[in-house]
DNA sequence: ATTTCCGGAGAACAGTTGTTAACTGCATGG
DNA sequence: CCATGCAGTTAACAACTGTTCTCCGGAAAT
């Protein structure tokens, strides 16, 4: 294959990557449904037509963002899957990261929860899309943990769905507090480890009170 | 005090609330970042300029409406916390109370998920001071129960807040499950009562593991 | 009965929007 | 080296936007 991508195709993609890049900066004040095509390629400095060659229309651009949004999300959580250790520590680990990838893409995460439950529909299920398949991975790597010894594959998912919308709320809550000072920071650390600890002893003595064998799931093939 | 309020008050305040509906109603496609004044009135079938006697910008509006929304969603949640009965009662019927609330004011919720991290300032603010007034509610509620004796104010906030993001969460589902079938919706219902059910575990066994006396955070006064 | 007040109508303003069409210049493949 | 392809441009279209000003009719206050 070709890997050059010769001056043609390099000088589009760039181009491209310049209307995304724009579209982000101006989605930091407004939803994407009254995003416009113009007011992106005037941030650009390129003709209203060109955008044409990249997108159908905005909301096209909106999923696209949604890929690249989600797409640098995706490394910290496998890396945050990876960490190993103490519960405690696994999960103070977990919320750093999740802060210092807030702090290096702002945008990405303001506009992925945005955009969730916003106005433009193709753009909401890419998202929904992603996070399941978020999820999926999430309890795949739950499944490893001795803890989960017993669990149904129902439960797991529900664990794993559970974590992956905290890591989102905790992601909203360091945008918030971004504006404010470090000591909003902080706080919203130590209420996110909160919250995930309870959560991690709620797993712990899930089994213990009889919730894995529910009656009227159909566990039985 | 006069409460006939005169057949002027009523006839503005009848269209102030046509203007609100319409409003609703037009969003269910759309964000409030771009609901244009206009399409309001035409919806509703009064001049453009009518709009400014009752609300100073769409934005206005749209804090209306989160007085409107979240108000509605009071009683609910007042209903639901007064509920007595076995710890899993309690939780089968707060989702049942969500399920109809989603059910009964579809229009509402979307309004509230779509906008709580909007593009418009002063709506989204107003949504997340409802909401802290909501935890602390619940957090008001939850010190009453036998089971949070030992519990620190600041852990009884924090379990309020994460019981409060459920409940949204979990109304979000209930309005995706809409508009497919109701085993979509009953879907919905198991998986939310298993959140709350592993949520209450963690409660139970908070203290057992020692994370009521945290070292680092400064209880004492 | 007469004056004041005010919710709403109407017209006009300058800007904006998405979309189409025909065009230009340049990298690419033969 | 020449012909094709295609990213980007220019011009124009009708439709729409928020906002201001002036005016009207009827309820309210005197």
């Amino acid at each position: 294959m070709s890997h050059t991508l010769g001056i043609r195709q390099a000088q589009k993609q760039k181009t491209r990557q310049a209307l995304l890049d724009a579209a982000l900066e101006l989605l930091e004040g407004q939803s994407l449904s009254s995003l416009g095509l113009r007011e992106v390629t005037r941030a650009v400095g390129v003709a209203p037509t060109a955008f044409y060659r990249h997108f159908r229309s905005t909301a096209d651009l909106g999923v696209a963002l949604v890929e690249e949004a989600l797409g640098s999300l995706h490394p910290t959580i496998r890396t945050a899957l990876s960490t190993t250790g103490d519960t405690e520590e696994r999960i103070v680990r977990a919320v750093e990261l999740i802060a210092g990838h807030v702090e290096r893409h702002p945008a990405h995460v303001r506009f992925i929860a945005r955009e969730r439950y916003g106005g433009v529909r193709p753009v909401r299920e890419a998202i929904g899309e992603q996070l399941a398949r978020f999820a999926e991975e999430v309890a795949e790597a739950l499944a490893k943990d001795p803890v989960s010894e017993g669990w149904s594959r129902d439960d797991l998912l529900m664990l794993a769905q559970l974590y992956v919308d905290q890591m989102i709320m905790t992601a909203c809550g360091f945008l918030e507090a971004q504006e404010a000072g470090p000591e909003e920071r902080e706080r919203i650390t130590r209420l996110a480890i909160r919250r995930l600890r309870l959560i991690g002893v709620g797993r712990q003595h899930w089994l213990d009170d009889g919730h894995g064998d529910n009656a009227e799931s159909g566990t039985t093939s």
